[in-house]
DNA sequence: CGTTAATCGAGACGGTACGTCTCGTCTTAAA
DNA sequence: TTTAAGACGAGACGTACCGTCTCGATTAACG
């Protein structure tokens, strides 16, 4: 087990400080998330954090990375509007549902104020779950369900918006008939 | 005009609170925005915005909506695609480009973290937002030009979510050429 | 009573810094003289403290120059030898025994190292303190006790020079028998 | 030369931390004296530092043994009152105008708060000086010049007491006139 | 002549205190 | 009664050093 030296940072202490930060966000929320909190439910110097990161956003950010890093992969059963119905609902489970997700809705609604941060959230993170959002239409392309010329990146963005908008703008449930009338309309005007 | 005295509170007072944080949220962005700087911007004592405002973010909502109340109504053209086209030009304009939309995407933000402020926001714009949104619609609902089964609510997200989720989310561009795509298709599969 | 506002500062919390500043400089030594410890004793900001002390040694020097003030003024018998053996055995007794000798001492310790402090604490208690020491020789200058051409500034220093050496430097005891001698032999050669 | 190995420790990194701590203690002051600065210094690890040293001002006082033991002997040349003006004023230079001396002052002003520091300072440099101090008094006694029963160590005392009473506490500057007037009126009451 | 044990430079660690910043509360005198 | 001014208690900020620790490299007496 590492520790402190010369050959490299504690792993241990790394874990301890994503994993306060994590539970301390989703306990006491966005504002009471402070350094010398993290520090004091790690067990770990405030000089340690301040080593590592830069800000508590970036400890947020690689917690973030670290847990969720294999989530919302979508299915692949060969029948594409399941697999969209499946993964829009896991999208809006992970958004409004589960821990990851606060997370996530902190870090975006930071990425606000501070473009560094949302440069970084867009390239170690929404970068890759676009990709994998793309994954049930290329797959539906591929076998022909869909037209060749068909734009993903817009049909995409037209399956996944409306989820992050109701999730992150205006709180309004997103039930199973908002999602199933979303990938049945969203196919119908591909 | 008022000023302090035992006549009530100080209009003068309101608007240089109301403008000063507008103004020192665009120029510094929400970090730097303080009450002690609002204060000073204004020429203000801290006492005076904390008699009438509960917090940073009320003093921001409140600059939003006398700013922003009139501002993001559709056109009347008869022509539903082409209203529509319009409008979320708007939208993505106001989100991206206008010292409005940065007060917004700050209150939006911070309504992640605050969820007194989040009921404020959709009480107070999103609500009357929505249904300016889904005036096009109704209208060509009338005209015959939406099937009367059509779920206007559902329909507005699907137009409107994609821009927010670019603008909020993930900071793509929201090119001409994408709204009218999304326009001309979630028409398609109304 | 006062308390903080724009008319001043809070007569209340001074004191109670003096108070706590002179309390843990006795009961847990200088090292252990933490502006933080003294804020949490006298029940206080830190802030406020800043705001009116430059370092904690000010606020040292303001508390012994409030306490102090009226110390070790020596008396006036008509019997010069008399005089003298009571004020050295007085400063004697404040060096090496009294509350107030340890913070001088700590504060005589500190301007070694601080010349801006060393200069306060010459400017406000040595030379006052000087011009008490010079007091006996004077009169007895004048009662023609000592001759008119005697240079009263060395005398003094010959008289308390030994006791702060032996106080502040050696640590050897002062007994009344080197006072008695001290005072003898000085005038004897004066 | 030796170097760190299984037996025995660095010369080499021994000198380079009382040369480091020296330098640093008349560059800086005491106050910017840390032990890291030190290794920094010295191009030695802390722990080196920590294996030998309790503390820097032991390291100081090691420096300060180091340099400048042989210093500040009296003269002998048969002529008491010329020998003590000589060594008087030797011992005024080195107190106020030396980089030994400013280790001392150091040293001396560390000794008020740390009573260990105190008594090795006294144990090991002090008491040496002191008899130091007295050997012109005593080749005068056994040459008759003094009474056989003068108190020496009083004598000595009222000697320098007053040098160190000015160089540490007042300040004030010590002339060739004081030394002189200080041994004159000294030993005609002695 | 390789083994081995102590020291070395390096630097991460858990801590404490620093001096600064902003918060939200309060008290006052003037208007 | 409200205002501008500003001191107050509170507490987090990010930094500097503290003294401890672990590491791999170095070195010289011992086996």
């Amino acid at each position: 087990m590492h520790r402190g030296n010369r050959h490299g940072r504690s792993e241990q202490a790394r874990l301890a400080v994503l994993e306060a930060a994590d539970d301390l966000l989703v306990e006491k929320g966005f504002a009471a998330l402070t350094v010398e909190g993290i520090a004091q439910r790690a067990g770990v110097a405030k000089q340690t954090i301040y080593r590592w990161w830069p800000s508590k956003t970036d400890i947020l950010l690689e917690a973030f990375l670290t847990d969720a890093a294999e989530e919302l992969t979508p299915p692949d059963t060969g029948d594409l509007t399941r697999d969209l119905v499946t993964h829009l609902t896991a999208i809006s489970r992970f958004l409004t549902a589960s821990d990851a997700g606060a997370v996530f809705r902190a870090l975006a609604a930071e990425g606000q104020h501070n473009p560094r941060l949302a440069a970084r959230l867009r390239a170690e993170h929404l970068t890759h779950q676009r990709a994998r959002d793309r994954q049930p239409l290329e797959r539906a392309q591929r076998r022909g369900e869909l037209p060749a010329e068909a734009d993903l990146d817009t049909l995409a963005d037209r399956l996944v918006g409306p989820l992050y908008y109701r999730a992150l703008v205006t709180g309004q449930q997103i039930t199973e008939a908002f999602v199933a009338q979303l990938v049945r309309a969203t196919l119908a005007g591909a």
